[in-house]
DNA sequence: CTATATGCAAAACCTTTGCACGATA
DNA sequence: TATCGTGCAAAGGTTTTGCATATAG
């Protein structure tokens, strides 16, 4: 945990930015969530605590903890995005629901070997990717029956 | 092509909607976009053509046409949507550039396979799916040395 | 001290919607 | 003729941005 802020604040620095209290919020806010996020959910989490940040700085802050590879943006619904810590996290798939909203995540091993191959004979650099499935969820499917 | 037409036509009356001639000029455009597309693009390409249609219009009738299966929206960029032509189309995978912005388009019946496992061991109802890929291209890479 | 970051509010952007008019069945 | 669709412009919602102030280095 400490080290992962050491990293950030590293990366900041080696970009020649400042490193604020914000930014280390942001961070330290994003390593507790759980699941998905999106703007709203760190900014809400972050005024319980009394925190004074602006939603300006969350949008500012988070493609830093992207292209640090913190987090990653996995889906939009409802017009905005949805984020999650991809940190130590293996590759996997969300299968959302779009009856009520829910969304599983899966595991899947073959999905990642997949890409490496596609991404060297594709000779590209592969930087994050993400695999979404619509559908109807179990629940749902016996609720319109 | 005469068929998917009659077939589009059969689909909105069996909704009990009026097949009206902003429909069928949406379906005909999207039958001759190749690639990828977003609602400006075919705006513009109707406009060069001396339609009369609004964008509302073109907005209003894209999600007819995913419920009847001739298109599909497979990611957002830059806070719009892209749509591409489903029908009749092996499953794919999209690799994006975030460089050059460059899609392109990877054929791998292995997903779907992997795909429809997942569905039946989740009992999900199945009604689409994507698989983006963000990374660097060759050509930006290179450019980049 | 200087350069960068923040917060606020306004702007920008895509998308949706209310309404009067027009077209379909 | 009744219902549904269209075009326009305004509204809606998220994200971005300009600017004055605050803060890091």
């Amino acid at each position: 945990m400490k080290n992962l802020i050491e990293d950030f604040k590293n990366f900041i620095k080696k970009k020649g930015l400042k490193y604020t209290s914000e930014r280390e919020e942001v961070l330290r806010e994003i390593l507790e969530v759980e699941d998905h996020f999106d703007v709203d959910t760190l900014y809400f989490r972050l005024k319980n605590k009394n925190s004074k940040i602006s939603k300006a700085s969350i949008y500012r802050t988070l493609p830093l903890l992207i292209e640090a590879g913190y987090i990653q943006e996995v889906y939009k619904q409802a017009g905005h995005s949805y984020y999650e810590v991809t940190f130590n996290k293996l590759p996997h798939l969300h299968f959302i629901c779009i009856s009520c909203g829910r969304v599983d995540e899966v595991m899947d091993p073959r999905l990642n070997q997949l890409i490496k191959e596609h991404e060297q004979e594709k000779n590209y650099k592969l930087l994050s990717y993400h695999l979404e499935i619509f559908g109807i969820c179990s629940n749902c499917k016996e609720a319109l029956k």
